[in-house]
DNA sequence: GCTTTTTTAATGTCAGACTTTTAATTGTCT
DNA sequence: AGACAATTAAAAGTCTGACATTAAAAAAGC
C-alpha cells in the first residue's frame, strides 16, 4: 500500500481511498483492526496527522470506528441499516434542496417507490402494522394537531405501510425516499379541509391493506400522490401570484 | 458556534456536525466560503489540525470542497446526482455485503423498485432509450460475451429502462438499488441456457415498452425477478451440496 | 494596455510533544 | 486461591510551530 506523490489529490484522500477499496474488496473484514496511526504513517510514508485526516474521512462514512486506550485503534465497522439509512437521508435531503427539484417530480417518485411495496404489504402485513396505521389515522383526526404533529404522524403511517412489506432492503430504500421528501412536504401547510381528504385516502389505504387487496392499495396511493401534487400546485401558484402582485405594486410606486 | 468539552465525542466530530447542521438548515448556502482554517480554529477554540479533521469529515461526504492558494478555502459544495449516487452505491453495497442479506430479499426489492417506474416508462419512453435496450439485447446474444460483459450489458439495459421514466429522483434511487445488487448478481455464473431465457425476458420488456404497455412491463419484470431468484436458489443449493459432500468425504478419510 | 514578476493568503504536510483513555498486568491483602 | 487495587503500556486525541505548495491578486516592467 503506497501513495502517489505526483497525483494532485491530498495524501489523506488517497490513503482513505486505499483503505476504503480494501474494505469493499473484502481484504479487510468487519471488526478487523487497522494498524495503529503510527504504523499506518510509517507504511504510507506520511506523518501521523495526515493518516488521521484519512481515518476521519472513513469515520465520516461510518466505515471505521475508533477506540482509545491500549488495544484500541481503528476497527472496520459493520454498517447498520440505521447508519446507512441516516446517511442516505442527509445525502438525499441535500440533493433535493440544492438542486431545486420540482415538487411534482419528487412527489411522483416518492409515491411510485412506495407503491412498489404494495404486493408484499398485501401478502405479509401483520395486525400490528395495521393497528399502527389505524392509530395514526386516529391521531390525524384530532382537531388540535399541530403541523409538525401532522407531518410526524404522516411519516409514521407511511413507514408502517412500508414495514408491512417485510423486506429490509425495501424498507431501507423507501424510508430514505419518504423522509428525504419530508422537508418539501413541510412547505405545504394543510388546511382542515385538506387534512380531511388525506385522512380519507389514508383510510382507503388501511382498508385495502386489511383486505389484502394489492390493487386497491396501489390505487389509493396513486390518488394520494395526485391529490398531493394538486395541492402543491395550488400552493405554489398562490405564492407566485402573491409575488407577482407585490412586484407590480412595487413597479407602480 | 462553540463546542462542548464535556461531551465524550471528538472535537472534530462536533465541529463537523455544527457545520453540517448549518448547511442543512440553510444558514450556509451553496458556494459560500467557510472561514479559513485558522479563523475556524480561533472561533471554536481548538487547534488547526482539529479543524482540519472536521473539514475532512465534511469533504468525505462531499459537503465541501477545498481550494488552495490565496482566496482559496473551503466552499459549500453543490452535491450533484453523480456524487450522491456514487455515495449511495458504496453505502448500499457495503450494507448488503456486511449484513449478509439473503439473495431472495435483495432480488425481490430490486425488481419491485424497478417495477415502480413502469407506468412512467410506458408513457414517456423515447426511441433512443428503446434503441439502447435493443442494442444491449443484441450484445447479449453474442456467443463470445464474457461474464463481465454480460453483467455490464445487463446494467446498461436496466439503466435505460429506468431512464425512460424520465424522473431524475427515480433514476437516482433506482440506479443505486440496481448497481448495489450487481456484486450479488455476479456470484451467479449464467450458463448459455440461462442467458437465453433472460434474453427472451429482456425482449419481452423491450416489446412491452415499445407498445407502451405498462402491465406487460410489470409482468415481464416480475417474471425476470422470479427466474433470477430461482436460478440463485439452484446455484446456492448446488454449492451447499458440494460443501456437504466434501465434508462427508473428509469425515470418512 | 499587455505581460511578467512579486506578494500574499490560503491549504497541505511535517515533526515532536503532551494529555487522556483503557485494558492488561502486576502486586497485595484476605 | 481469589478479589481488589496500583501500575504500566499502548493507543487515540490534541496542541504548537514550522515549512512547502498553490493560486489569485497586486505591482512592476515593457
Amino acid at each position: 500500500m503506497k501513495i502517489d506523490p505526483t497525483k494532485n489529490t491530498d495524501y489523506s484522500a488517497q490513503i482513505a481511498k486505499a483503505i476504503r477499496d480494501a474494505i469493499i474488496s473484502g481484504q479487510l473484514n468487519v471488526n478487523d483492526r487497522l494498524p495503529s496511526e503510527a504504523e499506518l504513517a510509517e507504511q504510507f510514508e506520511v506523518s501521523r496527522p495526515t493518516v488521521r485526516e484519512a481515518l476521519k474521512r472513513l469515520a465520516a462514512q461510518s466505515l471505521i470506528r475508533t477506540q482509545r486506550g491500549a488495544f484500541g485503534g481503528a476497527f472496520i465497522n459493520q454498517i447498520s441499516y440505521e447508519e446507512a439509512h441516516s446517511q442516505q437521508i442527509t445525502t438525499s435531503t441535500l440533493l433535493l434542496s440544492m438542486n431545486d427539484v420540482s415538487f411534482d417530480v419528487a412527489c411522483e417518485a416518492r409515491f411510485a417507490l412506495e407503491r412498489s411495496c404494495a404486493p408484499f404489504a398485501a401478502q405479509r402485513r401483520t395486525a400490528d402494522q395495521l393497528a399502527t396505521m389505524r392509530a395514526e389515522i386516529h391521531r390525524q383526526t384530532q382537531p388540535g394537531l399541530s403541523d409538525e404533529g401532522w407531518c410526524a404522524s404522516d411519516v409514521t403511517f407511511h413507514r408502517a405501510l412500508v414495514e408491512s412489506a417485510h423486506n429490509v432492503i425495501l424498507s431501507y430504500q423507501l424510508a430514505g425516499a419518504v423522509e428525504a421528501m419530508q422537508p418539501l412536504m413541510n412547505m405545504i401547510t394543510f388546511t382542515a379541509r385538506n387534512r380531511e381528504k388525506i385522512i380519507s385516502l389514508h383510510t382507503d389505504i388501511a382498508d385495502a391493506l386489511e383486505q389484502r387487496n394489492q390493487q386497491q392499495i396501489e390505487h389509493a396511493l396513486l390518488a394520494l400522490s395526485d391529490y398531493t401534487k394538486n395541492l402543491a400546485d395550488n400552493v405554489f401558484a398562490a405564492k407566485q401570484k402573491f409575488k407577482a402582485d407585490s412586484d407590480s405594486q412595487k413597479s407602480q410606486a
